[in-house]
DNA sequence: GCCTAAGCGAGACGGTACGTCTCGTCTTATC
DNA sequence: GATAAGACGAGACGTACCGTCTCGCTTAGGC
């Protein structure tokens, strides 16, 4: 077995610096939203080096991506009760939401940044989608194989059917879904995707 | 009837200069995109002054959406055929094929943007989604009062189910959708919505 | 005897924007001085269109130096009551108290300004010191003619000699002359003139 | 004895940044003059930083002052050689000559832009001035105490008398001095001061 | 208990964009 | 035909942020 060799000479890479970054990462989003999020300001509040945050991530929006995942992720958690369609359901529902606050408008700033940035779409699915679009995928195809839902389509359309609009109407600068409008969705979808 | 009043003491503003400033910056976000935009660029390349640009519109942001919102209504022209089904669908397919290509990317990214600048909801809405929407909205709601739609659903919503899925696959750092995949979930959502 | 035919068809020279903008420079002067002066904040304060500004004058410093050299002109009158002596006398402490005022300190910026600017020698020569250094000039060589000065020494450099050091002081950054001191300076040169 | 503290956190303060921009203002001045002087010109050719030249000098003259301080302060040196009378009438003589030349032309300059500048004052007495007065200030203060010259003016205006008409020639509008000139004014104050 | 190496904060660096201002010119409708 | 109003291209203003760099200080393992 190699064996992992985590020391080394010389002063150990600092996990404090890395948190507080992350942590004042956070505060400026919620504060300013990703228009209005720096670098710069990261370090002053933060008071980490700017070369010791360049050296954890490779731009300020794999900082903000990261930093922002942690709310992203921890807003909706992801469920698999045996029922898909209530599942999947409730999945819709609260994501709803979540892009209905501050923190979801902060999101979905980040989301069109990602489309353009170095690794972008690396960061954002990583951070934003990877654990709940893979856990969710794990879900209808359970509920494919239950006979809880049809098969004919593609789970990865089935999951971008469901929460696609939620995130259209936002970018849209329409407001955003309210829970019967989401539910009204969500039933819509699920009743085409019906066994 | 109302007198338009076209003309004023000075010298009128330059259409020339206007022009100019939104090919250039159309140009410039064909490069670059919006994370590369300048007014500056804008400004350099177009030989238009800086105060000419702020005077037309209030940021960069309104420009190079302006600038790219031609693009963006120029690329899927809405229908109206009688057929409300097909042409709902030739409409996702179609859309599905800009938001593919280079200029959806932009696009993308624009839309994220204006979430957070300042009147970016008004200046998407208006430039990106207006016209078509409001035609769209007219085209489910014939299709409606002619049975060959559903009505238990907001036609509003019916517009969000039908075209979300396509933007949400850019924003999740996936592969956008191809021909068959928009046509798959075209077909899915228009059964949902079956008379 | 020949018709001076001073109408043309049209609309005639308006005496008045000259005279307005010449006022509104004046007090933009008296208010900011040189170093805030623009033409631009003449024209809105006078009503009178740049076009015409520019049509009068060729600068914004030629239109300053004009309307400043009202002032500088003003401030203290030429004399010359017989006696050479007192006159020199008495206009070196009336031309220190100019300097020392607030009128004096624009005056300087504009005199540093015209070593560089198109026609600067020119412009501060005519509306600063022309008639009055020939006025002075001719006071001298009365003086000289009369036997109250004494003639060895060119009655330019006389002029020099004796204002000279008023100005002097000021772009050292010191303060003023007071009254006596500018006494006892016009005292010791004219000692040294003596016949 | 106080020790001197040298060293701070952080990067220091680049001196051959701040000796680039210092030479390409004096460069930038000599081309152009104050008036064609500006700070993003400055950075252009010296390839420094505008953050870096704002953070040397508080403002475009200070940095113009310092540039040009030292031709001003290098193109006649102080002296001191016992005989008080012929000191002051060589530094005299050496003064017109540097003012006939194309450095004093934008001294004059900046010492007119100095009487409104932020700090002007300060800035031209300590760059300019500074040392030259305080040095002929001794040489004159010598003079009267071995008898060289009279005492019954202030030093001073000592200074004013036998300088103030170089420079006030030069705002006149008028050809500088030339060397008799000069020299015939030095003798008819020198004269007046006659112990 | 030193020595050496690497990470640390602080912050200066060159570069570039921001949005505003002024320059001197121009193009209208009005007088 | 001269005017005021005001838009125009050009480019400077002083500030902010980017990502890199250079300091002195700190913290570890190796000797």
């Amino acid at each position: 077995m190699v064996e992992q060799r985590t020391s080394r000479r010389g002063r150990p890479v600092s996990e404090a610096s890395r948190v507080a970054a992350l942590g004042s990462a956070a505060e400026l989003l919620d504060e300013r939203g990703w228009a209005g999020f720096s670098v710069d300001e990261v370090a002053r509040r933060s008071r980490v080096g700017k070369a010791t945050i360049y050296k954890h991530w490779p731009s300020g929006f794999a900082l903000a991506v990261q930093a922002w995942g942690e709310r992203v992720t921890q807003a909706v958690p992801t469920l698999n009760s045996g029922d898909a369609r209530s599942d999947l359901y409730d999945q819709v529902v609260r994501l709803a939401a979540f892009y209905r606050s501050r923190s979801g408008a902060v999101a979905v700033e980040l989301l069109g940044a990602g489309v353009s940035a170095e690794s972008g779409a690396e960061l954002i699915a990583e951070h934003f989608f990877g654990a709940r679009r893979t856990a969710t995928l794990a879900l209808v195809r359970d509920g494919i194989e239950r006979g809880q839902l049809g098969g004919e389509l593609d789970p990865q359309l089935v999951i971008d059917a469901l929460f696609g609009p939620i995130v259209f109407r936002l970018v849209n600068g329409m407001p955003a879904l309210t829970d019967s409008e989401a539910a009204a969705l969500a039933r819509l979808t699920l009743r085409a995707l019906g066994a």
